[in-house]
DNA sequence: AATTCTACCTAACAATAAGTAGAATAAATG
DNA sequence: CATTTATTCTACTTATTGTTAGGTAGAATT
């Protein structure tokens, strides 16, 4: 049931067997976070489909707490890098409309098809306590930084608007894990109406 | 703390005393979900607030389930109702431009400034076990269904795309609800930005 | 005056939560 | 082989959960 990718696998053999158990508990959390919540996932719920029992999952995993912190780490770090690596693969002069639309379908597809650490940090984030939700902000804030620099361009006349426009277009995007089916849909036509609707007015005053 | 506004008082005045006692048990319910989420508020939690034991609460709603369905339906109820007669106000010929602003202005008043009851209904309704997510789904249809008669207009070239406009508009205005400060920021100025960077573009083809 | 209803109470339930202590086993290393 | 080291176990604690059982004071109704 739902085996991870090879390529995955095989990545994860040239690590440590521990860290691997590590990653394949992590799979786990990841899943159920995002389809049930925070709170209505138990270690027990955890334990068992990693075929342990509960108080072993405590030996890779201090706490509860610091299991959901790695979740919400990695779901950041994987959009994170999945955007970056899209926007490398772009030439150097590649215009800001490019960027954009690469980097919205780059987001898209971390948050639908590649990640659920990714989709389990935009399920929960807003249900955890304080505490745990200030540990994922500076991660949170160094992926804000990519669009306010893919936004910028946008914004010129007024740069006030940056921080405002930046969590319009993260929000959007966030938003559609609450209604598309991601079996059905097309991404990529989704990624193409969202940048529709988005981008062509915000790039009327973008000189290219 | 945190008082029920003069008017509410008054009008509840009218109804039964029973009545008002369960719309103050809902009130406090509301915000306990909106602020913390659905699983990590207790019954004990409203009770206390509400001045009585726990097992009293059951004297009003006879589960936990009844009592968050109670709250989700009115979340709907209310910003349906506030962007309706938001609407009615306008003169009978407004353009599709003036009757979107107008919408997205009452529905981020509703889920901002107006009621828990909204705010509390997009930020748990994704936490929900199913069972209770679908008991919320009539209510956000016929929601729905508004902003499928408002947008209409914006998808007459490809009608099949308004279903996804619908949940893009929705969806971008309930986003908000993670990153805006309500008592910081403007809301009037907020709505503004959003209809500019939503609406622009999609009214091209609009003729009026 | 007798009865029913309203709105609460105390006491306790069974289930489940996160987490701990320490023994037992498996794997790696000398 | 022996001996660490890594990993999982059993058994348990403490706290909290939604919920039920059964009762009570007082107001309303008959």
């Amino acid at each position: 049931m739902m085996r991870a990718h090879a390529t995955q696998d095989e990545s994860r053999a040239a690590l440590g067997a521990g860290e691997a158990r590590r990653l394949q508990i992590l799979d786990i959390a990841a899943r159920h976070f995002r389809t049930r919540g925070y709170a209505a996932v138990s270690m027990r719920d955890i334990a068992t489909e990693a075929g342990m029992r509960t108080p072993s999952l405590y030996y890779h995993f201090p706490s509860k707490d610091d299991l959901v912190i790695a979740v919400m780490d990695r779901g950041i770090a994987v959009v994170r890098e999945t955007v970056v690596a899209a926007l490398d693969a772009l030439p150097p002069d590649a215009g800001t409309k490019h960027r954009l639309v690469k980097a919205m379908r780059a987001h898209l597809h971390a948050l639908h098809s590649l990640s659920d650490y990714t989709s389990a940090n935009v399920r929960i984030f807003g249900q955890l306590p304080e505490a745990l939700r200030s540990a994922n902000l500076p991660e949170r804030r160094a992926y804000q930084a990519i669009w306010s620099e893919l936004l910028a361009p946008t914004c010129v006349a007024d740069r006030s608007r940056l921080p405002e426009r930046v969590a319009i277009f993260i929000g959007a995007m966030n938003a559609t894990l609450e209604w598309v089916d991601p079996a059905r849909s097309d991404l990529e036509a989704l990624a193409d109406h969202l940048a529709q609707v988005l981008l062509n007015n915000v790039l009327e005053d973008v000189s290219e």
